[in-house]
DNA sequence: GTATCTGCAAATTCTTTGCAATGTC
DNA sequence: GACATTGCAAAGAATTTGCAGATAC
């Protein structure tokens, strides 16, 4: 099932509309992939020629992480970034503190780390993000 | 040595100086220990008779984190939430969705996870920060 | 046709900054 | 006494909200 599919799926079971804007907002987000946050999907979108809203960008952001589509991550910005979730595999961040690359890794240690955890504590476990902070190779050479 | 003599080391290796504010701010946050932000902080010094400005708790927060006495620490709230860091030993959190209960854990693993990343991309380590989500025992029976 | 959406601008919330008066070392 | 610090109020950034007109289903 395509992602607008999988959108359209959500809404309608919330009642809720597809509308231009969101299919915009969505494809975009696809297009780009990688990190992202409103302020660069609404200059991304003018610069595409659509005039959308940064209250329709907010609220889509909203609606799409709702339907696990895009989920937030936290990358120690003063503001909130996201990315996209639909159709890839999970990951953690290794983020440089010198020069802010991130990295995408995955490591099955973190989902054995997330069960054992939620039995000694009694949680279902839902999700879990972990950041790994460092200084990358090359920041270390300059 | 104590958290405020491990302070007053550090601004003086910074040509800074120990103020009264400075003092209270950390007094406060050592004797209410857990979570906290700046709006918190900020109320509890106001109940105590401490007439402090949010501009001066903003700017000893960072001052804090700069010293390695509190870290900044990320629990989805639109803002930043900061805890005690001197005198505790590392730890992360497992977070109830449902009522936002925080537990906090340790597990090793982590910390070789954590070498073994950065091992593969040539990072060298800082720290980490790992958020497990899920549903406590609590609210799932309701 | 009706309930949801959008864009706008105003309102909120959190945080930072400029500046004159004050205080620490 | 010099330079850092404070409080205040204003500025800034990020996000949310109220509302009237537009639109998807």
């Amino acid at each position: 099932m395509g992602y607008l599919e999988t959108f359209q799926k959500y809404l309608a079971s919330e009642n809720l509309k597809l509308t231009p804007q969101r299919a915009a907002i969505l494809d975009t987000i696809f297009a780009s992939r990688g990190h992202f946050d409103a302020d660069d999907l609404f200059f991304t979108l003018r610069k595409d020629g659509k005039r959308i809203s940064k209250a329709t960008v907010y609220r889509t952001l909203e609606l799409l992480t709702a339907a696990g589509l895009i989920r937030q991550v936290d990358f120690g910005k003063g503001h909130r970034a996201f990315e996209l979730i639909f159709g890839r595999s999970h990951h953690d961040h290794l983020i440089c503190t010198s020069c802010g690359k991130v990295v995408e890794f995955d490591d099955p240690t973190v989902q054995e780390l997330q069960g054992r955890v939620c039995r000694r504590f009694s949680f279902r476990p839902e999700s879990h993000s972990l950041r790994i902070l460092g200084r990358c190779a090359s920041c270390r050479k300059r």
